[in-house]
RNA sequence: GUGGGUGUAGCUCAGUUGGUUAGAGUACCAGAUUGUGGCUCUGGGGGUCGUGGGUUCGAGUCCCAUCACCCACCCCA
């Protein structure tokens, strides 16, 4: 049995690894524009970091984590997310002591233990962000528009974006009271999970997708408007904000995130017809997280996008690029003799900037050029016995069929120009 | 963790009520006279039919198990 690649793993190739070149570059760009600059952690961190970070009751931590122990016995696990690295990198370095805010942005691997379907991967990629130390309602603006401009520069123009304000812990408490105090006469008809959602964390049942419980809660009492003064303000601040931006955006009353380290912003990004799963990011403020983990009192606000859904998504809406991917100048050589003559001219070209391949499979001259061919070559040299005898290289273009002598002497300006000229010709 | 679907060449798939050396297309390689591509033609390599049992004179075809993939639930990106 030849072996695999894990269950919910799988391999990028080319050509396909140039469209995740392409989206990893336009994030990172609009990351920089917005002032944002990268961090790289750890791809795993002590396990206690992720069962405080993220949160004891939460699936991630309590079922979906690869754990294991290295040979000093210490728990580690493969980070299922970027923010409490953050968060821990943060506290570390002692960061929260100078200049604030500090804008981050990440990208890289994820791992969960899920069942794998459509979207879903057990190494999956994020891109994210985090802001630490302001609890401006600017930032959490900016954060949303930032993501909003992230998806226009991918080239995906049609998502949802749903937003919500869970408040802070203490006008959140007393929501909760008034849920439950609704719940209570109907909870005997929710379903077996809900009944559970009810002792542990009531504000789940909202997003239930059960009929019966969607019918039960009917004319539940709203969070928003259970929201302190402070909260109430800092959720138009924002929703204002993005008005007057033309960000289209839905409040949804639904939307709620269970941990008592987030506050006030939440919001997700759907795009419909990617399959069940159709959140491609999600993020919030989380003003109660740095000190979860031992830090000092920080706000902070952050999201992360899901590559594999982003590109689902890109595939669908029919934006994705096809790059070529190939070499611009492909060395023909006609009898072995020269191949090392071919290989000082491929040097001189690369050395050059010039992107250049030959043949390393002993093919004939008629099979190097269908090989130049597919490697999309927009010009091919050969080396035969005339051109080393006498000094020159012939250059046939693949696009107009030409073909002229060029003097050893001129080569790389001679080369440069050709494939100038030949993208100008393109570009008409 | 639960449910449904699918597993035959690198890829996309045929394979008739179980019956000889398992096929096609595509991709790859080589030819169609001399040092030259995209089209066409010819030929070639490549499969323990996911794996392991079982039924049978005989199984890619039937039964069981197992693994993997796909989709959905839970939940999340």
């Amino acid at each position: 049995m030849p072996i695999k690649a894990p269950r919910g793993t799988y391999d990028i190739l080319p050509p396909n690894s140039r469209n995740w070149q392409a989206m990893e570059q336009s994030l990172k760009e609009v990351a920089g524009l917005y002032g944002y600059q990268e961090i790289r952690t750890p791809i795993f961190e002590h396990t206690e970091l992720f069962e405080r970070g993220v949160g004891e009751g939460t699936d991630i931590v309590s079922k979906e984590m690869y754990t294991f122990f290295d040979k000093s016995g210490r728990s580690l696990t493969l980070r299922p997310e970027m923010t409490a690295s953050c968060a821990r990198a943060l506290i570390e370095h002692s960061l929260h002591t100078g200049l604030l805010p500090v804008k981050w942005f990440y990208y890289g691997p994820m791992f969960r233990y899920d069942r794998p379907q459509s979207g879903r991967y057990r190494q999956f990629h994020q891109f994210g962000v985090e802001v630490f130390g302001s609890t401006s309602p600017m930032v959490d603006a900016e954060v949303l528009m930032m993501v909003v401009h992230m998806l226009q520069a991918i080239g995906l123009s049609e998502y949802r974006l749903h937003i919500n304000s869970v408040g802070c812990p203490s006008c959140r408490e007393s929501y909760r009271q008034a849920l439950l105090a609704f719940i209570d006469p109907f909870s005997k008809e929710l379903c077996p999970d809900c009944q559970q959602r009810v002792q542990q964390n009531p504000l789940r049942v909202l997003d239930c997708k059960e009929e019966r419980c969607r019918q039960a809660i009917k004319g539940h009492p709203r969070l928003l408007d259970h929201l302190c003064s402070n909260c109430a303000e800092h959720y138009q601040r924002v929703c204002h904000t993005l008005l007057s931006h033309n960000i289209c955006f839905e409040h949804d009353d639904q939307l709620v995130r269970g941990l008592d380290y987030y506050t006030n912003t939440a919001f997700e990004i759907h795009i419909p017809g990617i399959g069940a799963q159709s959140a491609v990011g999600g993020g919030g403020r989380y003003n109660g997280l740095v000190k979860a983990i031992e830090g000092p009192d920080l706000p902070g606000i952050g999201f992360a996008l899901g590559m594999e859904r982003l590109l689902l998504a890109l595939e669908q809406q029919g934006t994705v690029n096809r790059g070529n991917g190939g070499v611009e100048v492909f060395v023909a050589v006609m009898e072995a003799q020269y191949e090392e003559e071919a290989v000082i001219i491929l040097q001189q070209l690369r050395a050059a900037g010039i992107s250049a391949d030959k043949d390393y499979m002993d093919r004939k001259a008629k099979a190097q050029m269908k090989y130049a061919d597919k490697s999309r070559a927009a010009l091919v040299l050969f080396v035969g016995a005339d051109e080393v005898k006498q000094g020159f290289v012939t250059v046939r273009n693949m696009i107009d069929k030409e073909q002229v002598a060029i003097p050893r002497v001129d080569l790389v300006p001679a080369i440069t120009k050709l494939l100038h000229h030949n993208e100008e010709a393109q570009a008409q």
